[in-house]
RNA sequence: GCCCGGGUGGCGGAAUUGGCAGACGCGGGGGAUUCAAAAUCCCCUUCUCUUCUGGGAGUGCGGGUUCAAGUCCCGCCCCGGGCACCA
């Protein structure tokens, strides 16, 4: 920063700091300095560290995007790697490295726009990625960084899809297991079909489809997102609110396809109970709970005609309050319970203007389906139409109107309801609406003014359930349905099956062909990996809304079929020719980290069990944003309990302990029409702030490029200097907030340096300037209190304060006049190391150390200076400081108080009152009340 | 509407169990150094009153518990995030 010709030569500024930055970060490389030793393998080494501890700790990898990086992204990755810095420097073997989820979506998009392959324009953004976080000196084994793209890579994603195709859900005892063993049970007679039929007598190809609908990964028609602009079918998460395509904002509409399917739904429980035994935030929990959405309740039959209507309650215990019954407008069992005309006395109402009850249901059926979601979500009013039918109350035989409506929705529970108004407020609004009658079932407070009653109270009007509380109830209205053969207790989830097709090039082709009935084949695992085509025309087709989706390779017309031979002869088989979704490879990829060069074997067992550490384990600490809660973090839970379940990996869950990172946000600026201007160029003037001659005013959001103030690592590399920012970063406030970036403010991280720098070497010659002699007695106290505090701090991940800590020291130094003793420098170089690691190995270097600081023990408090002789005591008068006396450390409570009470101002104001009561904290505080 | 976070100086933030509110940094003010400036070093910097000794108020708002509350309890307000007719 400061290029002047007559500031002194040895200077820390930016361009000192860039050369010895690039210095060490080459010498790093040479020496393979961030090596973790594995126990066996390739990896394995004799450098002994393999009987260490060891500690995995990892960020969610990033997809390499080609726009570059901005200051807000690394943000994560800094502070995983001076937490791996400081285990290393505390006896730890260290796995860190870092990935590239880089099949996807966005890739396809960008490469169509710049019309590279998206092989190219990925491998040159994986490169341009490694290049940018090698400056910021971040501590990875380079050998250990994998891309979801690699062919040696997404072998194993086939290969995971394999033991999912080729496992089933063995709800007995609730784990997944081979398929062969599911076969066997069923011919030897223990384990009986769902549907009742006798196994021996089935056909060959009825048992292959009986098998295959058991699976894992199984194929169903199911309904998707079809984006016919786009050529693809889309994920929820890639479809806005508004129901049309995130990228493009093309309309997408609801379809039934054939595609496969991942049994995601078999492991709810467990993907719910486990949350207990996770290190993970509260939010981050309960979002997952919310995401699988468990209900406890019965399923209850009720009867129209001969029409067995089943319905799902969280709250069997108010049947009696049932006073009609609704059913979604998609219920597949509606056209049978029309009744053929109104019958006599039914309000005009429910027959919203319709001459027969079969025109008024389809009518109310078409509007339904035309309703967007955003339309559902923003108009709540209740509306529906009467079917004209009614059904039985099991309990006691009533009659009640059944109705269809749109609050009743077809994906959840079994599409239809028992309405108990009194004790539900949709349902309370829908009975108003409509003027049905209401039955409160449990009796709500004294004074209750309100509606719906929900609370817990003891039932009435509910015959043999009447003065029992809601549990009670619950369990004896249970105990009847399932002794009239009317219901059973049950229960449901909003978790759904996970659609795992996409109609897209870019992304692992799946190890499936289809054989002459076109039935799918796993292909055997020599097979694998099946590579990816290359393909000239690999972009999605627009196509129109009635068209089925063309996944792209089918346009690889020589590898669309395969000639092979899987047991019965060489066959015509035929590819699947769909790919998997962006987040198969980020399922697993923690674990191709931990033996990335393994040929035969995902990983090995040794090497696994090893990092994971077993049982209770997982990765110990897993950085990332939030934006991932649920997705990301379910799927790769799941597929790791699969994996579990199989005997490839050692523990139940992924990832030990999650961590969610803030995000770096920065002033955007909008002109008088809302244009955002170029945040770089606006200035501050008499409180305004001015964009040329224009005011602008200021917000605050997620640094990009939308926003328009985005500020690049190369410019702060520039300024600053890869350790100013790194320290910046980590000092802006505690890593799990979001917090403001302030480029003015980061001359306070280099001042720091430069002022550490300067206490230890002379700026006129550039030679080390720190004494032999010992250090004073306060110097070592406030040196061994900052190691303990420094300690702490870094283990909490509370970096700003340690920076503080570290800073008050430094302060010390700066005060002083004389040279730093050598004791002092070494524990400061070692202290600074994890947060800006070049300029701390360029001063042990000076301090005459040839081996990197990167593996010296980071320093223990010696408990000798952590003690002082005297202690500072703050004197309260009713509560409110007044004095502060200095005492003896250790004293009693009697000579603390004499000695209080002999403080001048103490007793000024004591003198001539009475004290009431004395509060005395032996080495805190005296506090007297008068 | 429900469920999570959060609200502390001009700004970012600190205060581990109830025990000195505002550590550390930015910004601001003053001084030393300098021909002068930059850089560096030192001091001050919550607000407010003041007779310059100190006094009063103060952690979103209103109550409470306590010798003592940013921290605990009750009732609200505001901001951010998630879910949203899930029976």
């Amino acid at each position: 920063m400061n290029e002047r010709s007559d500031s002194p030569k040895y200077r820390y500024d930016a361009s000192f700091a860039s050369s010895i930055e690039q210095k060490w970060q080459d010498r790093w490389e040479d020496q393979g300095t961030y090596y973790a030793s594995n126990p066996s393998g390739d990896l394995g080494d004799d450098s002994g560290r393999i009987d260490l501890p060891n500690i995995f700790i990892m960020d969610m990898f990033p997809y390499p995007s080609g726009s570059g990086l901005h200051v807000g992204h690394p943000l994560g990755f800094i502070g995983t790697d001076v937490f791996a810095r400081y285990k290393r420097m505390t006896g730890y073997n260290v796995l860190h490295t870092m990935g590239y989820d880089a099949f996807g979506l966005p890739a396809e998009e960008h490469a169509r726009q710049t019309g590279q392959h998206p092989r190219d324009n990925t491998n040159a953004n994986i490169e341009n990625m490694r290049k940018q976080l090698r400056r910021l000196g971040l501590g990875h084994d380079s050998r250990r960084s994998v891309s979801t793209t690699d062919l040696e890579f997404y072998k194993w994603t086939q290969w995971i899809f394999l033991q999912l195709f080729n496992s089933w859900y063995d709800s007995e005892a609730d784990r997944a297991r081979p398929i062969a063993e599911l076969e066997s049970l069923l011919s030897n007679g223990y384990l009986k079909l769902e549907n009742g039929l006798d196994w021996n007598a089935l056909t060959i190809s009825e048992k292959r489809e009986t098998i295959d609908s058991y699976r894992l990964a199984y194929l169903a028609e199911a309904p998707v997102n079809w984006c016919p602009a786009l050529g693809t079918v889309l994920a929820n998460e890639e479809v806005t609110a508004e129901g049309r395509s995130e990228r493009g904002n093309h309309p997408v509409f609801r379809r039934p396809l054939k595609q496969w399917m991942m049994r995601i739904t078999a492991y709810a429980d467990r993907l719910l109970d486990d949350l207990e035994i996770l290190d993970w935030s509260d939010a981050i929990k309960t979002m997952q709970r919310n995401w699988i959405g468990k209900s406890e309740g019965a399923e209850i039959t009720f009867k129209a005609g001969d029409v067995d209507l089943k319905v799902f309650t969280t709250r069997p215990d108010t049947l009696f309050g049932a006073t009609y019954m609704v059913l979604a407008p998609e219920h597949p069992l509606l056209e049978v319970v029309i009744a053929d005309s109104w019958p006599e006395g039914t309000p005009d109402k429910w027959k919203n203007g319709m001459a027969t009850p079969a025109e008024a249901v389809h009518n109310y059926q078409k509007e339904a389906s035309q309703k967007s979601d955003l339309d559902r979500q923003e108009n709540k009013d209740k509306t529906g139409v009467f079917v004209g039918e009614f059904a039985a109350v099991p309990v006691n035989g009533k009659k009640i109107p059944i109705f269809i409506s749109d609050y009743v929705l077809m994906g959840y529970g079994t599409g239809a309801i028992m309405a108990v108004p009194g004790q539900d407020e949709r349902d309370w609004e829908f009975a108003q609406e409509y003027g049905l009658e209401i039955i409160r079932t449990v009796q709500p407070p004294e004074g209750w003014d309100g509606d719906a009653f929900t609370g817990n109270g003891p039932a009435i009007n509910s015959q043999f359930l009447d003065g029992l509380q809601i549990n009670d109830a619950k369990e004896k209205i249970i105990e009847w349905l399932e002794n009239s053969g009317s219901g059973h207790r049950n229960t449901t989830y909003k978790l759904r099956d996970w659609l795992f097709s996409r109609q897209r090039y870019w992304g692992e082709p799946f190890p499936i062909v289809y054989d002459e009935n076109d039935l799918p084949v796993a292909l055997p695992e020599d097979c694998l990996p099946v590579e990816l085509p290359d393909l000239m025309d690999w972009a999605p087709r627009s196509l129109d809304e009635m068209s089925d989706p063309e996944p792209p390779l089918g346009r690889a017309s020589e590898w669309v079929y395969a000639e092979m031979d899987l047991g019965d002869g060489l066959k015509t088989y035929k590819r699947e020719l769909n790919t998997m979704p962006q987040w198969a490879g980020s399922c697993w990829y923690y674990l191709r980290y931990l033996d990335p060069t393994n040929a035969d074997e995902f990983v090995s067992k040794d090497v696994e069990s090893y990092w994971m550490n077993g049982d209770k384990g997982g990765v110990d600490l897993y950085v990332g944003g939030v934006e991932h809660a649920v997705l990301h973090l379910l799927y790769s839970r799941f597929w790791h309990k699969a994996l579990f379940d199989l005997g490839h990996v050692s523990t139940p869950e992924p990832f030990h302990r999650l961590y969610n990172q803030g995000y770096i946000q920065a002033a955007a600026y909008q002109d008088s029409r809302g244009i955002y201007v170029e945040a770089a160029d606006v200035i501050q003037e008499d409180g305004d702030f001015k964009y040329g001659n224009e005011i602008v005013t200021r917000s605050f959001g997620k640094m990009g490029k939308s926003l328009r103030n985005s500020v690049t690592p190369d410019e702060m590399y520039d300024q600053y200097g890869a350790d100013t920012l790194r320290l910046y970063e980590m000092f802006m406030g505690p890593l799990d907030q979001d917090r403001p970036w302030e480029t003015k403010s980061v001359v306070g991280s280099l001042r720091l340096l430069q002022r550490v720098w300067r206490n230890l070497v002379n700026e006129e010659t550039g030679i080390l300037a720190v004494s032999d002699g010992d250090a004073d007695l306060q110097l070592k106290q406030i040196l061994n209190q900052t190691i303990k505090s420094v300690r702490d701090d870094m283990e909490n991940l509370r970096f700003n304060t340690a920076i503080a800590r570290i800073t008050e020291l430094n302060n010390e130094l700066t005060k002083s006049n004389t040279e730093t003793p050598r004791e002092v420098a070494e524990v400061l170089v070692h202290l600074i190391a994890p947060l800006v690691p070049h300029i701390a190995e360029e001063l042990w270097e000076m301090l005459g150390n040839d081996s990197s600081i990167v593996y010296s023990p980071f320093p223990l408090p010696d408990p000798t200076y952590l003690v002082s002789e005297t202690v500072e005591i703050p004197i309260q008068v009713n509560g409110k400081l007044k004095s502060k006396i200095t005492v003896a450390a250790g004293c009693s409570s009697s000579d603390l108080r004499d000695a209080a009470l002999a403080d001048e101002k103490i007793a000024s104001i004591v003198s001539d009152k009475e004290i009431r009561k004395e509060i005395i904290v032996d080495g805190k505080l005296v506090n007297f009340v008068i």
